[in-house]
DNA sequence: AATATGAATGAACAGTCATTCACATAATTC
DNA sequence: GAATTATGTGAATGACTGTTCATTCATATT
């Protein structure tokens, strides 16, 4: 039983590269289990199927994106300051962890229609977070934006990016990455950088 | 032969829709050919195979926007001249294709290594572009960002990234989106906006 | 020592996949 | 009108799909 555990979790941690890599359909069970290191029956043993492990993969990974953005913004009352640790903390979690992101991403149409409405429930709490941000300051005369739903969009589209182009021996470290974005995101409302 | 080419386009304008709808993978043939109102086996003599089709449908499409923006740019001389027509080219497509983008972003994964190489050259041209404009008005002084490179990819997830929220009877026509766009990209790079 | 449990196996199942092919039909050319 | 070509059909192919299940095995509990 000890083994049991262990086994779940590098199941879960497979999947997610092998999904995020390849997608989830050109990813069958077989080659999961290769993956793995074991046969395609035992896959079953620790998830009821293909379906029920990506929503495993997906639910899991944006409730941790929630918890973790609430934890960081617990506290922050300024405007400026909520945008500023709202950018920071996506950006540094999608450098973090790619395959969650762009598995969460990529294969929200391959989750049965309430697997997804679930998902996106969530997906829809995270951006509206941000949208709230926005309104907010635009409520204050803070930022100068069109509007605050797209422009909303907008930033979440630029920042979650990154995961595509990003590498971690390429010629950014993450921090530097992560402060380029925040610049580009603050410029984009209408605020003027504070020179570091 | 008149009905060859009608039913060729058909096949592509169909496979496009599916292909963006659901995923290359998720689409049979079978699926495809029910769709276009004929039988499997006949798809085989328009197409060499599925992913023929696939690369077909996604060179096309990159060839197209290439070409599209070349005639845009014609003639366009001031940088930020360069970036509106850029931004402004960028998005209306992005808003007049939707499937087209969609799929060429989302299954370059689903080509293979020689289809994907031929692809993938495409896009980089077309994001050099973009970084090409930015370089110019960073060393002009024009520009006020950090990394003209990183900007380049920020913007284009920022605008490409519009495909996946806009819908044609929504509160926004797509005037006023190409506006938007526009807007937060100037302001992104430092740029005051021109009231208009 | 006997029993129960969790976990892995490997074969089997019913379907689906992309692709091929012999054949039929329709259109075009001579 | 006959020959040729283009186009579509429907069945067949073999490989692969997710899932199930009887069986085995090692470990833990009684």
């Amino acid at each position: 039983m000890p083994e049991s555990k262990d086994t779940k979790a590098k199941i879960r941690r497979t999947a997610l590269r092998l999904f995020a890599e390849r997608g989830y359909n050109a990813v069958s069970m077989r080659d999961l289990a290769e993956a793995v290191g074991m046969r395609q029956g035992g896959l079953y043993n620790h998830f009821e199927g293909k379906q029920a492990l990506l929503s495993d993969l997906m639910e899991t990974h944006m409730v941790a994106l929630l918890k973790a953005l609430d934890a960081a913004m617990a506290g922050i009352n300024g405007t400026r300051a909520r945008l500023e640790v709202f950018v920071r903390h996506h950006v540094a979690h999608h450098l973090n962890y790619p395959d969650d992101v762009f598995l969460a991403y990529m294969e929200v149409r391959s989750l049965d229609p309430d697997n997804r409405a679930r998902i996106v429930a969530l997906r829809n709490r995270y951006e509206y977070m941000l949208r709230n941000i926005l309104e907010d300051g635009c409520a204050k005369g803070l930022f100068s934006i069109g509007d605050a739903a797209v422009h909303a969009r907008m930033l979440l589209a630029m920042m979650t990016g990154v995961t595509v182009w990003y590498r971690d021996n390429g010629r950014l470290s993450r921090d530097e990455v992560v402060d380029l974005y925040l610049d580009a995101a603050l410029q984009s409302v209408g605020l003027t950088m504070v020179q570091s």
